[in-house]
DNA sequence: CGGCATACG
DNA sequence: CGTA
DNA sequence: GCCG
C-alpha cells in the first residue's frame, strides 16, 4: 500500500521556507555545476496555481540542475502557471516581473532535457510580458541585444516592496492540479513580521566564544571538537538518565562551550580557561586528548543499564524516572514493554484510527513510590506512544519539513488569510534532518489569532493529516490575575501525516508542534521555538543576570515593576539584551 | 554554600 | 513527572 | 559539576 517511493532528495539545503529564515551553512557556497544540467541559475517558483506536487517537483528540478532562491527579487528566473497579468500581480510586483524571464514550468523541464537554457520566445507565461522575458532570458543568444532600458542584470537595488502574505497561495495538495484559488485580496502584513531582507549577518568577530553565556557563544552545526562533544555528551545523557540534573547541567555547559570554541584542541592548556571547565571535566578532557576517548563515556556506551534506559525515554511520555522504574521492574526490550502495557503486536495503532491522547495526570505524592496499585495498568496512553515509536524515531529531511510547512500554511491560510509563519527548531537552526517540525504563527490583527490553534487542528484533524492531538493548550499574559487580556500564546502538540497525495508521503507519522502567538510576542516566540535549549536558557539567565529582566516564549517583562516590553523584531529582542546579533545557524550551543 | 530557565498539564 |  |  504506502509503496510510494520516499524521494531521495540528494541535493537538500535548498530553498529556505516561506518566511524562515535558515541559511545554509556559512562555511561553503559551493559552486559546483557539475552534476548539474544547467549553470547555477536563480530560479523563482511562483507557487500560485500550482498544485503541491507540481511544486515538489519544480523545486527539486531546479535544485538538482541549476538554484532556486526565496524571493522574486532576487532571481534571474520566474516560472509559473500563471497566464493573466492581474493573477500574477497579486504574487509578483510588475515592477519586478519586467526584470525576469518569466516563463512557464515546461521552459524548465525542456531546458534540463536540452542541457542548457533554452529561449525563451516559446516559453513566456504572460503575453505582457513577452518582450522583457526575451530581453532577460538567460539563453545567451539575446543577451548581446543589450539594448535595454532597464536591466540592471545584477539584482536590482530592491526597493522595500509592499510586501504581502502571499505565503504559498497554492491550493491543498488534497485537490488535485486545478486551482480555484478562494481568499482573494492579499492582507497587508507590516514589514516587522516578515524576516529581515536582506537577512542580518553574524559578527562573528565582535562574539566571544570565552563568553559564560551561550546567546554570546556562535555555535556551528558540527564543530571542529565534535567528537570531544560526543564524549562529554554521552555523559551528560548518563547523568540525566539517572536523575542527576545538576551534573547533567555541568557536562551541558561544558559540552556547549567546546562546541563554540572555534580552534582543534590540542593541548589542555587551551581548554582549562574556558569557562565551565573544572577540575573533573578537565580531567576527563586530559583523558581525552591523550587516548582519543574518555573512558567514563565508553564504559557508559556498553552498559546495558545505559542502553535500556536511554531506549526506554526515547518513547513520548517515559522520562528518566519512568525509565528507572521499569528497568527496576526488570524490563529491558520493547518487547516487556509491549507486554507490560498490554500491547497486541502485529500493528496495532496503525490505521488511520483518529485518536485523542490527553496527559496522564501526575499520581499524587502521597501515593507515588508504593509501587502499587497501577502497575500495568493506567497508562494506556504509553500504549499509544509505544505504537508511534518507530516512525517518531525517523529524521525528517529538510525537504520534507518544507513540504509540511506548505501543505499546513495552505491550510490556515484557507481558514485565515494573512497569517505569518516561521518554521523553527533545528530546522531553523540549519539542521539537514529534523526529530520534529516546529512553526510558529501569528496574523497582523491581533484579535484573529484567538482560537486559531484549535480551529486549524480541528481542520487538519477533519483531512486525516493529524492523527493525534498529545497536547492542546494557551499561556497567558504576565499579570498575575488577567484581565481584560486574553492568552497570547496557544500551543499543540500533535502528530501528523502527509496526504497520500504528496510526493513526499511514504506513510511515515511525525511530530509537529503548532504555536500561535499574538503579534506583539510573535518575535520572542520565534526565539524561544527556534533554540537550541542551552542557547535558550542562557538568553533567559542573561536577561536575569544583567537587565533585571524575565524572558520567557511569551514575552518579557521587568522583574521588579512588571513592566512588559514588546520588541518589534527578532533584530529588536538582542538589542534590547545588548546582544549582539547570532543568526540561528550559529545558535547550535546543544551537541 | 546557593543557584542553575521557565511554563504548562 | 514529562514536554517544549 | 561549576561558579560567584
Amino acid at each position: 500500500m504506502p509503496f510510494k517511493r520516499p524521494r531521495p532528495n540528494p541535493t537538500q539545503g535548498g530553498p529556505n521556507s516561506e518566511s524562515s529564515s535558515s541559511r545554509p551553512l556559512p562555511a561553503k557556497q559551493t559552486k559546483t555545476s557539475t552534476a548539474k544540467g544547467l549553470p547555477d541559475m536563480k530560479i523563482y517558483i511562483v507557487q500560485a496555481k500550482l498544485d503541491a506536487e507540481s511544486i515538489a517537483t519544480l523545486t527539486g528540478l531546479a535544485e538538482r540542475h541549476s538554484g532556486v532562491c526565496r524571493n522574486a527579487e532576487d532571481a534571474e528566473v520566474l516560472i509559473t502557471a500563471v497566464s493573466m497579468r492581474r493573477r500574477l500581480e497579486r504574487h509578483v510586483p510588475w515592477e519586478i516581473a519586467k526584470t525576469k524571464a518569466v516563463v512557464t514550468p515546461q521552459w524548465l523541464r525542456d531546458s534540463i532535457e536540452h542541457g542548457g537554457p533554452l529561449p525563451c520566445d516559446d516559453y513566456v507565461a504572460i503575453g505582457d510580458l513577452h518582450e522583457t522575458t526575451v530581453q532577460h532570458c538567460p539563453d545567451c543568444n539575446c543577451k548581446p541585444c543589450g539594448c535595454s532600458d532597464d536591466s540592471p542584470s545584477p539584482t536590482p537595488p530592491t526597493s522595500p516592496r509592499p510586501r504581502t502574505a502571499e505565503l504559498s497561495s497554492s491550493p491543498t495538495s488534497l485537490s488535485a492540479a486545478s486551482v480555484p484559488e478562494p481568499a482573494e485580496r492579499a492582507v497587508y502584513v507590516p514589514e516587522n513580521l516578515l524576516p529581515p531582507d536582506p537577512p542580518i549577518p553574524t559578527k562573528l568577530e565582535t562574539l566571544d566564544y570565552t563568553s559564560r553565556y551561550a546567546c554570546q557563544r556562535p555555535a556551528p552545526l558540527v564543530c571542529v571538537n565534535q567528537s570531544l562533544v560526543r564524549e562529554l555528551d554521552t555523559i551528560r545523557h548518563s547523568r540525566w538518565l539517572e536523575g542527576e540534573d545538576r551534573s547533567a547541567l555541568s557536562y551541558e555547559r561544558a559540552a556547549s562551550v567546546i562546541k563554540a570554541y572555534p580552534h582543534k584542541i590540542r593541548s589542555l592548556a587551551q581548554v582549562v580557561k574556558l569557562p565551565f571547565i573544572g577540575t573533573k571535566i578537565g580531567g576527563l578532557i586530559e583523558q581525552y586528548l591523550n587516548t582519543g576517548t574518555i573512558l567514563e563515556a565508553e564504559t557508559i556506551k556498553g552498559s546495558e543499564r545505559f542502553q535500556t534506559l536511554s531506549l526506554f525515554a526515547s518513547i513520548y511520555g517515559i522520562g528518566p524516572s519512568t525509565a528507572r522504574r521499569l528497568y527496576d521492574l526488570n524490563l529491558r526490550t520493547l518487547e516487556d514493554l509491549e507486554i507490560y502495557y498490554g500491547v497486541e503486536r502485529d500493528d496495532v495503532g496503525r490505521q488511520s484510527q483518529i485518536v485523542e491522547v490527553e496527559e496522564k495526570p501526575q499520581h499524587p505524592r502521597w501515593m507515588r513510590g508504593q509501587r502499587a496499585a497501577d502497575d500495568g495498568l493506567g497508562d494506556s496512553w504509553i500504549r499509544v506512544a509505544l505504537g508511534l515509536r518507530e516512525d517518531l524515531a525517523k529524521r525528517i529531511p529538510r525537504a520534507e519539513v518544507e513540504e509540511m510547512g506548505r501543505v499546513v500554511i495552505t491550510e490556515l491560510n484557507d481558514l485565515k488569510p494573512g497569517c505569518v509563519s516561521t518554521i523553527v527548531g533545528g530546522y531553523r537552526r540549519g539542521k539537514r534532518e529534523s526529530n520534529d517540525v516546529d512553526i510558529v504563527f501569528t496574523h497582523p490583527d491581533a484579535s484573529k489569532v484567538k482560537g486559531l490553534c484549535k480551529s486549524l487542528v480541528r481542520r487538519l484533524h477533519e483531512r486525516g493529516m493529524v492523527t493525534h492531538v498529545m497536547h492542546l493548550s494557551s499561556f497567558h499574559t504576565h499579570d498575575p490575575l488577567r484581565l481584560h487580556h486574553w492568552d497570547n500564546l496557544e500551543k499543540a502538540l500533535t502528530v501528523f501525516i502527509l496526504p497520500p497525495t504528496s510526493p513526499f508521503y511514504d506513510g511515515t507519522r511525525r511530530r509537529l508542534d503548532l504555536i500561535f502567538a499574538s503579534p506583539e510576542v510573535y518575535w520572542t516566540a520565534v526565539i524561544g521555538w527556534t533554540g537550541s535549549i542551552m542557547f535558550q536558557r542562557d538568553i533567559r539567565q542573561w536577561a536575569k543576570d544583567k537587565l533585571g529582566m524575565k524572558f520567557d516564549s511569551s514575552g518579557i517583562t521587568r522583574r521588579y515593576d512588571s513592566k512588559e516590553f514588546y520588541p518589534k523584531t527578532e533584530k529588536e529582542v538582542f538589542e534590547l539584551f545588548g546582544l549582539q546579533w547570532v543568526d540561528p545557524t550559529w545558535r547550535n550551543a546543544d551537541l
